[in-house]
DNA sequence: ACCTCGGTTGCGTATGTTGCAACGGACGTT
DNA sequence: AACGTCCGTTGCAACATACGCAACCGAGGT
């Protein structure tokens, strides 16, 4: 481990918030300021941070810059691009594609619902396997063994009454999950938002993402939510087709 | 500067173009493999890389999280959005809203063309100031000190036939380009693709970015090109409203 | 079963990084 | 105008840290 290059990298993410100067980044890491003003300097010359004015630091364009070939690496992205927006146009919800990374859940694009009633997210974002509707499909598309594996190192902690707290509860979600073709986050994440999520195929079947839809519940109550599902699946069916899937219309999962 | 931060810094940019093992990276800024590995460990466990598979290193999520909220940050994108939506929709071709940092001109926001030539460029990619419309818009905008030093501190190398290669030549065309409003990239940038460009303003007038709009030559001559210039003043001036320009009508610049 | 290729580990050393303290410029105040 | 404060900046010396080395290990391929 790099001690300043982690000290660095800290920085980041303190100044995602907001702009802030030497000393505030200098007691945020609790170094001196002399240090942080090195840091800044390198990171400044490779475009990560750039000063606004003479005192504030901010983020810089490289971010930008890196994030977008990243984003462009992933192909499923652009694939699934046009099905997800057709989603979002027909329905007024908020859509997201999400992939496995790590142990938690990544959301890769979002299209923005046209309710006032936002649920807040971004892409970028990671979020709880064990608790989210995307993340149970990508979960349930896992062989067995990395399934198990991945269940095992899941912290259920609570998000809302009606979250997902053991194993054995999530395992028996997740067969529930590869049968139907579909998952539900009914509440399990955040108190006033309900989810459903398929997976995005690609060549042989392997699953490439998740595309959800977000709801907050005072605008559709479970049924609605569930009414929803066909659409969803007609959706990420015609994203799976875009991303070189060839397979047949069976809902299964694996 | 710190060295370790620069030499993991330089590692990110070069995982942007493509996925790469341990010993390619090693190569590629002249360290020994351990040292690598350990400024990936640090990358990895903030994301800032991800492994694939057992050998293959990319790029990592909080690349997208932070680029996303940098992003955010930058108003004019919110507010110029739809107005620029509208521009590209209407003409078919690609447009570009782009802000002055640090002696070059950065890409914010993108609207793909319509057509199958297309110009190259990306959100977060940097370009220089002398030969693009962009780049003359944003410099014409700056009180005469701050141009007079951004202008000593401009390269004028040569891309094309028509670059701009002199200071002198330079600051004519600024005058020009305050005086009209607007900038015209005759095929100074690149050898295929002329563009024009005009400022977004906010409050008090001050010029948050500017805009353009980029086609290729193969597509509409120069006349062409100019009669482009209303339907880009028109999406500018709605873009300032959003953006809270209160100011009148005349196109001058400062 | 061997070989190669790439990732991983432990270790001693030199080097890069750190904290300190003093400096200097920009503002704001009296 | 002169003073005081607030920050960013610099040089330096001490030390911790990050470095390269070389050996190890595990996976694939032949």
């Amino acid at each position: 481990m790099s001690q300043s290059l982690d000290r660095a990298l800290t920085l980041l993410s303190g100044l995602a918030r907001e702009p802030k100067t030497l000393d505030q980044l200098a007691e945020e890491i609790g170094v001196h300021k002399s240090t942080v003003l090195r840091l800044l300097r390198t990171l400044e010359t490779h475009h990560f941070v750039r000063r606004e004015g003479q005192r504030y630091y901010r983020l810089g364009s490289a971010l930008f810059d890196l994030a977008q070939q990243a984003l462009e690496d992933r192909d499923v992205r652009r694939t699934a691009q046009s099905a997800l927006a057709g989603l979002n146009a027909r329905t007024g919800h908020t859509v997201h594609l999400a992939s496995y990374e790590d142990g938690e859940v990544v959301y890769i694009d979002k299209f923005e619902g046209r309710h006032s009633v936002r649920m807040y997210s971004r892409i970028g974002k990671r979020a709880p396997l064990h608790c989210t509707a995307v993340g149970k499909v990508l979960v349930a598309a896992m062989t067995p063994e990395k399934q198990a594996d991945v269940v095992s190192r899941i912290d259920f902690f609570v998000r809302t009454p009606n979250t997902i707290t053991t194993p054995e509860a999530y395992e028996k979600e997740l067969a529930l999950v590869a049968d139907r073709g579909y998952a539900v986050d009914n509440a399990e994440h955040e108190d006033f938002i309900h989810c459903v999520a398929a997976p995005v195929r690609g060549p042989g079947g392997v699953v490439l993402a998740a595309a959800s839809v977000s709801v907050p519940k005072v605008l559709l109550d479970y049924d609605g939510l569930m009414a929803l599902v066909p659409e969803l699946i007609a959706a990420t069916e015609e994203a799976s087709v875009h991303s070189g899937w060839t397979g047949n219309r069976k809902g299964k999962l694996e």
